[in-house]
DNA sequence: CGCGTCACGCACCGATCGGTGCCTAACGGA
DNA sequence: TCCGTTAGGCACCGATCGGTGCGTGACGCG
């Protein structure tokens, strides 16, 4: 499971982007205008929005409906593919809230123990 | 839940890069030592490795142990933190192998039904 | 003495990620 | 007629990701 060619690390592929798991999760009560996406989600450029659901939908996780009108209506919904995702997704927000303190807690350690580090790794703290 | 600044998105930092998974993955059933490491994944480069450990480290998901001996001999192993992680993993490594067909048949369709495909959004697919 | 092993650092590089800013198209309202 | 709204395309940009290649230090072996 996950050694080289193996399809697991397709999951993790379809992870890997920072707003993947985020906008499948925000579709998780229904359809969504593009508008409410940003609306609901902090922080997330138009465009990369865009882009982070034509890859869902290229991805089979999301449908894009759009309905001729007079100011241009767009939903997307979560497919039964992409709704079989939200359990996993759940995993990982509840193990988030029961162990980010912990991973907080280990940052903060590493920054004391080396003194003046030369490149603390990475930042991985949210801004 | 992944609003803006929530911690849950702590969680997919963790896992926002191509190898900390597999990385943590790889280590379930004891230590390791780097050598062992590049054999058991696939295609990962020495670099990247000794990085993707560092951060693994740094966010107290992995412990470093270095023996002055004489070829250098280290081993990583998971703490608690890094064990904890192990079963949202599982989940989403069960939810691949059940549904990495379904992407790729989306993927797949996708390709027939958009004659010459501008741009397919991405490759995602494993080499 | 030269070579191999092992962990790892560093310089360099191309590809991708995500962000900003500006553009269109189509309509309703003032 | 001009503005606002909505979706989204396009150009451009800096930061990061991941890879290659080379060097080092300490040892063991022939």
């Amino acid at each position: 499971m996950f050694l080289a060619d193996c399809q697991a690390r397709l999951a993790f592929d379809l992870l890997a982007n920072t707003w993947n798991a985020v906008v499948v999760w925000s579709l998780r009560h229904g359809p969504r205008r593009p508008g409410e996406l940003r609306g609901q989600i902090g922080g997330i450029s138009h465009k990369v929005l865009t882009e982070t659901l034509r890859r869902l939908e290229f991805n089979g996780l999301v449908e894009r409906h759009a309905y001729a009108e007079a100011p241009p209506r767009v939903e997307y919904a979560l497919t039964g593919l992409g709704r079989s995702l939200l359990a996993p997704i759940e995993t990982f927000g509840a193990w988030a809230f029961e162990h980010a303190d912990e991973v907080l807690a280990a940052q903060d350690r590493w920054e004391e123990e080396t003194i003046a580090s030369p490149t603390p790794p990475r930042a991985e703290r949210p801004s």
